[in-house]
DNA sequence: AATTTATTTAATAGAGCTATTAAGAATGGA
DNA sequence: TCCATTCTTAATAGCTCTATTAAATAAATT
């Protein structure tokens, strides 16, 4: 029902979409639904971003550079490996709190598509590369220095994915289930983020 | 193409669609592939399940039960907690290396439409249920004797399901990014099986 | 064999979806 | 003011999908 600022309806319907495509996933969400809701003939939608699958590559695209960048912003830090590390953590975790819908939009259509998503690897492919490559190497001269044990780089962002992820990609199963509600998700997020952080530098020590 | 046993399309159509539904989920499955993929007419697939929404639900509560009868199993043996745990850790990483589909079809279909799996909840509720009080129930005890350190079930619960479950989700993701092949995440998949046991156990440690 | 019942197909109604097109309204510059 | 460009709508072609129905075929029963 939130109407867009300045009536650029080619701004409201990249954010309608988005909304919708995050919550509901590129297959469930049609461009007649998108028009609908960005209150708008359906036409426009196809006006300024011809196929759904372009508008749909848009917002992607742009979400996972979101997603990716977590990790990168923390690597220009001078901080010693841990204090980084739990940075990268946090940092990662804060994200996903103001987007806890990402994992999901991720997870999805790798799945389901990940020949639509080729084409976001190539605008994205050089940021978490470098980005891994530095991180690579400042693991593997930890792990030379003795300060960690020996460890892959792709186990430990793994690992991180998964613990902060895991709590998002449940909260609707844990609501469906156990019927928890939105106050003592909260409460359990708050929990997370720390133990999430403990329990990965427990797990890099030697 | 592999075909049924003993020509019985209704058994064909089910199983047909369960793989299809694993792959691409409920959305993007259509009755009409279903029964071309099963060999016969798609009129068929009504005839024998009526609506798809029905077929599906047949599908999922099955996969769901599967899902939480990993907890359940390990609950009867009689070991001491930590060994337990470890079991119920292994069981469960077992069970989605032989379903590794299982934790993308829960997490599109609980994100998308909370609604249709209510129908499923009945169904298990009581399984989950019974298992998580006795389980509740020991874990309150090792706490007490000190045995371990203060945490709540459902922060064990999520911590095994978000490492377990993340190497599978990720599959696909660390595939299109990383270029990740089948053999190499054979290789990361044979150790996070023992890293995920000794990160959770190091994490409930006093 | 005759008849009832179960399975399977073909055809189609009815709906929704994507994408295009042509026409109408708004806007801004000359 | 007039014209060109941009924005917006209405209409619709062409799909595909779900679900139903009637007819055909196969199986089972009497």
């Amino acid at each position: 029902m939130e109407e867009n600022k300045n009536t650029n309806l080619e701004q409201a319907i990249l954010e309608v979409a988005e909304r919708l495509f995050l919550e509901k996933g590129f297959a469930m969400t049609s461009t007649t639904e998108i028009a609908k809701e960005a209150g708008c003939n359906q036409g426009l939608v196809h006006y300024y971003y011809r196929t759904k699958e372009k508008l749909f590559e848009e917002v992607f695209s742009k979400k996972a550079e979101l997603f990716f960048s977590a990790f990168m912003n923390v690597e220009n830090e001078e901080l010693p490996f841990r204090e980084k590390l739990r940075r990268v953590i946090e940092v990662h975790f804060d994200m996903l709190m103001k987007n806890p819908r990402l994992p999901f939009l991720l997870i999805n259509e790798f799945t389901t598509n990940p020949g639509r998503v080729l084409s976001v690897k190539e605008k994205i492919k050089n940021l978490p590369e470098s980005v891994l490559a530095k991180m690579e190497k400042e693991l593997k001269e930890e792990i030379r220095c003795g300060r960690i044990r020996e460890i892959e780089l792709v186990d430990l962002m793994l690992m991180i994915i998964s613990l902060n992820g895991g709590l998002f990609i449940a909260k609707p199963i844990m609501g469906a289930i156990m019927g928890m509600g939105e106050e003592e998700w909260e409460r359990l997020a708050k929990r997370r983020r720390d133990e999430n952080v403990r329990i990965i530098l427990q797990a890099v020590e030697g």
